[in-house]
RNA sequence: GGCGCCGUAGCCAAGUGGUAAGGCCCGGGACUGCAAAUCCCGUAUCCAUCGGUUCGAGUCCGAUCGGCGCCUCCA
């Protein structure tokens, strides 16, 4: 079964059905990092927003073709690589300088993405890969009359695109910003104009162009690439709010000034994140990596659930309270998991049974994918899920499910771990020294001996294994 | 100046004009040798404030206060 799922448009700013180009194929393009530093907890909302994102598509039984841009090469990732080189070092020296710098952020960067479960991109290009095909679109929106050269860099003709500012609804009368002209571009027809090719400066990895060597603008790889891979039509394009203007604009204007048709047909962003109610800086202290909050003993995972718990489009407020709260909220979901995964107990005498476990079921999975498939409402598809859990727990306490019941339950909580990544199943046997320590306490508890039954719950515990006595008289165990 | 977003319990948060979901925390109880897990009960007469529209507004309109963003660094 194939659902359609609803997203926010940037375009329309409205919550419009996604219809691919292609039925059942969703075409995705989301704006990757530029790998110069660590990413931070800001940058990892997005990518997990987009990873949730592509994983309920998928969940909803679509195929998703994913292509993420790796940014390297770019004004920072020059300034940091290219510092300590001398004046008279070779172009081919000072390639190999800015690779080392991007390969290893590169690799950093994806590493972190494993660690919070965000499912790799089928296309992961790498801007300096495409700079041919970067510089055959400039050349066609040159020859478009879009385009134009001054001093060796190549600017787009704004005037020559009637729609440019539709993305960010702005329009041409509110992008009179004539002061800030940066300093080292050379004279444009308008302020508003962009580069496309930048004309080498002094000290700067470079590439030959038609127009002399140079390097590619900011905006230009993200056109070229993703009418590369996913073709003159995508279905989804997203980033950070802060993306749509310029970047997303400027790509508009581009791609569909080269194409002559529309390029994105869902343009879809997610907000920014707030630390303890301040705006993250390295300045407050309030600034944190991925590897900061790991050092700290956070889950990566946890973090996955504290963002992806609240909506995409609000702005969030990250805190060490909510980190509390998304752990004890996962070790309620996990726990019923292993409950399910496990045999019903003796039971507690009868049970009012208003509603046979399976339809509660049915009715909680119709919720939740009503709320996934309103614009990714994750707040409101958890709580189809909690209440499932306080309802199942009452019933199992009473009457237990049956091993059938159970599993169609495991099918559910399977079917929404697909899209948050976080209560899997946990395969993990016990080694022969956890399992003579559950035996010993078995022993010690049959004994009547409660110190010494305790001492071992207490050793369990601090190698991470919670035991749970059950009313029959077996004991339970979970990892906590 | 222009465009836009947000303000719901201690914290996080959903909410399509019809009478406040869910999570965390907290208190009481049940179960337990004690725990853990689980369940039950209790936690907003009220949705920043003030007006308006309506039979009826957290939801629509206006104003005010407060917080935030964009208008070519930025996830």
């Amino acid at each position: 079964m194939r659902r359609t799922l609803s997203l926010f448009n940037t375009l329309t700013r409205r919550v419009e059905p996604v219809l691919p180009v292609t039925e059942g194929r969703i075409s995705l393009y989301t704006c990757g990092p530029t790998v110069y530093n660590y990413a931070h907890i800001g940058n990892l909302r997005t990518f997990l927003f987009q990873d949730l994102l592509k994983r309920t598509f998928q969940a909803a039984g679509h195929q998703v073709e994913h292509c993420m841009n790796i940014t390297d090469v770019e004004d920072k990732i020059i300034r940091d690589s290219q510092g300590g080189l001398a004046a008279d070092t070779s172009n081919e020296d000072r390639h190999t300088a800015m690779k080392a710098l991007t390969e290893r952020f590169t690799a950093i960067f994806l590493e972190d993405l494993d660690a919070l479960g965000i499912l790799r991109a089928d296309h992961l290009p790498k801007a300096t890969d495409f700079v041919p095909q970067m510089i055959r679109l400039i050349q066609d929106l040159k020859a478009k009359g879009l385009a134009y050269v001054r001093d060796g860099s190549v600017y787009y003709r704004i005037a020559g695109f009637p729609q440019y500012g539709c993305l960010a609804h702005l329009d041409r009368e509110g992008m009179q910003v004539g002061a800030s002209v940066d300093a080292d571009e050379y004279e444009r027809d308008s302020v508003t104009d962009f580069v496309l090719w930048k004309a080498t400066k002094p000290g700067e990895p470079r590439w030959d162009s038609p127009w002399g060597p140079g390097r590619p603008g900011w905006h230009i790889e993200c056109s070229a690439m993703g009418m590369e891979l996913l073709g003159e039509r995508m279905d989804i394009h997203s980033g950070g709010v802060d993306l749509i203007f310029p970047h997303h604009e400027n790509e508009m204007a581009q791609s569909e000034g080269c194409l002559g048709h529309r390029w994105v047909n869902h343009w879809v962003h997610g907000e920014f994140l707030m630390v303890e109610g301040q705006k993250m800086a390295k300045s407050l202290g309030n600034f944190f990596t991925l590897r900061d909050l790991m050092a700290k003993g956070v889950d990566p995972i946890t973090l996955r659930y504290a963002i992806q718990s609240n909506h995409y489009r609000k702005v969030l407020n990250f805190s060490f309270e909510g980190l509390r709260a998304a752990e004890n909220a996962l070790k309620r979901i996990r726990a019923f998991r292993v409950r399910m995964e496990g045999e019903g107990q003796a039971g507690g005498g009868p049970w009012k049974a208003s509603l046979e476990p399976t339809v509660r079921l049915e009715q909680a999975r119709e919720v939740f994918w009503a709320a996934m498939a309103d614009d990714l409402n994750t707040p409101e598809a958890l709580a189809a899920v909690f209440m499932l859990i306080t309802y199942l727990n009452a019933q199992d306490d009473h009457v237990a499910l049956t091993r059938e019941e159970r599993d169609a339950v495991l099918a559910f909580l399977d079917e929404t771990d697909a899209i948050f990544a976080a209560w899997p199943h946990q395969t993990s046997g016990l080694d022969g020294k956890v399992e003579a320590l559950i035996e010993a306490r078995r022993a010690a508890k049959a004994a009547r001996n409660w110190p010494e039954a305790d001492r071992v719950r207490d050793q369990l515990k601090a190698l991470g294994i919670v035991l749970e006595d059950r009313k029959d008289g077996t004991t339970g165990w979970r990892r906590g």
